[in-house]
RNA sequence: CCGGAGGUGGCAGAGCAGUCAAUCGCUCCAGACUGUAAAUCUGGCGGGGUAACCCUACGAAGGUGCGAAUCCUUCCCUCCGGA
């Protein structure tokens, strides 16, 4: 039986349903990050009060601490962290870069508006070989290993039910960097099928449900990408889109050109990305799945998520500062259309004080907000597709 | 009234003749944040100018120096102790 079935569609927008052992979800939707086993401060409890059905978590920081043995022997990740909906995580690929490369650049991410110029410099944390990656962890300085195997048996352990292959992350946008790159990404992710399948031909359990995401590559341009994704048709169930894009612009490009090659039944993850401004023209192109770490960060530093009736705009990222003066005094929510628990019993000028006095309570409730406010959002465009408005709601935002 | 200690930018507190428009911190102001080393980071914070630079400034007023927030005199004010 398949785990994804699209169920309509306007335009290439689609609404869809993907099975998992932990529930059936409707997409488009929008996965919240718990790196750490935890999406930073929220209970568990107020995440399913919001409506979120799947998150995402994280290999390469669950292995370092507390280490998935662990995890594994109090009965997965699922029961450690008391979340019984789906649970996505990632490979840990992606530390390569931002561990690596990125984090000696100095530079966190890609997707900026920014062209990316300059080269970033080698990886400092992590050695790559053929084999796969020599990681020194972060916390302590000590070594260790990832490769496609290890990546497998790690997500198969913890019991997530979406997991990705093990991909190299390109940190530079030259075409040789880039082939170079994608190719290693192939190597990797055919080890990534034959470990899980070996994995699963082990246990016919539960974990033997696990649907695994490959990963499409190769920076900003087009043949490459074009590339990966037949590449990753070819081997995948799930498509998931990653690497570096430069610009908003060239990253919506490169969406089109990746979606051409793939199934229309296999789900799509944009992994990483999730501003308001993408969420609308990522779905726009048939994405499905998003993750990103926006609407919590954003949260703790005091940007807030508002509605264009409000005053959201692509210019602000449809956000206001909570912090800005003008709001000392002021009595009304953030966004007096939402109904988030947050705005629907403190003001603004409550919060501001949370913020500047550095009070606990207020990433508790920044974080209720930023993310009811994104649920309700891919809700609406869930069910504005269903009826063929999702470009009209899409033209009352952008 | 006597003795002692002080008065520096929003706060607090360095500086004690030139490298001082004035350390550091806090507050404050603005900005950033996209598969989370992020309750983080960046910038600004006397006035004017794109800038070289100019003006006003370290309680007040004088004074000594080429030159003073820094030294001297007087005054005003604050704090501590004693009458």
């Amino acid at each position: 039986m398949k785990k994804f079935k699209v169920l309509h569609k306007e335009g290439k927008a689609r609404v869809g349903r993907l099975e998992t052992s932990h529930g059936i979800v409707e997409t488009p939707r929008f996965n919240p990050v718990g790196t750490q086993a935890s999406v930073k401060a929220i209970l568990p409890k107020d995440l399913k009060e919001i409506g979120v059905e799947m998150i995402l978590s994280n290999t390469y920081h669950l292995m370092l601490r507390p280490g998935v043995e662990v995890i594994k022997k109090l009965g997965g990740l699922h029961k450690f962290m008391n979340w019984d909906r789906p649970i996505m995580t990632d490979s840990g690929g992606f530390q390569v870069f931002s561990l690596g490369g990125a984090l000696e650049a100095g530079s966190s991410k890609v997707v900026s508006g920014k062209k990316i110029t300059q080269d970033f410099p080698r990886p400092r944390l992590n050695q790559i070989t053929d084999e796969g990656v020599i990681f020194q962890s972060h916390l302590d300085g000590s070594k260790y290993t990832l490769s496609p195997e290890i990546a497998m048996k790690l997500q198969y352990d913890l019991g997530a039910d979406l997991i990705v292959a093990f991909d190299d992350h390109e940190y530079k946008n030259d075409y040789e960097h880039l082939k170079l790159s994608i190719e290693q990404t192939q190597r990797w992710a055919l080890r990534s099928v034959d470990s899980l399948k070996k994995l699963k031909s082990l246990s016919a359990g539960r974990q033997g449900q696990q649907l695994m995401y490959g990963v499409v590559h190769g920076g900003t341009n087009k043949e490459l990408r074009v590339r990966s994704a037949q590449f990753t048709d070819k081997h995948f169930e799930a498509i998931a889109l990653g690497g570096i894009y430069g610009t908003k612009t060239e990253m919506y490009e490169m969406i089109d050109y990746v979606l051409a090659q793939v199934s229309d039944e296999k789900p799509r993850h944009l992994l990483g990305i999730g501003e308001i401004e993408d969420l609308f023209n990522g779905v726009e192109r048939g994405i499905d799945l998003f993750d990103c770490v926006a609407p919590t960060r954003r949260a703790r530093n005091g940007s807030l998520y508002i509605c264009p009736k409000s005053g959201g705009r692509s210019k602000n990222g449809f956000t206001l500062s909570i912090t800005l003066s003008k709001f000392r005094g002021d009595k009304t929510p953030v966004d007096r259309r939402c109904s988030c628990y947050t705005c629907l019993n403190f003001s603004k000028a409550y919060l501001r004080h949370l913020y500047l006095s550095k009070e606990i309570l207020y990433h508790n409730l920044a974080t209720i907000h930023n993310l009811y406010f994104i649920e309700n959002l891919m809700r609406q465009i869930r069910e504005a597709i269903k009826v063929n408005q999702f470009n009209k709601l899409k033209s009352s935002w952008l």
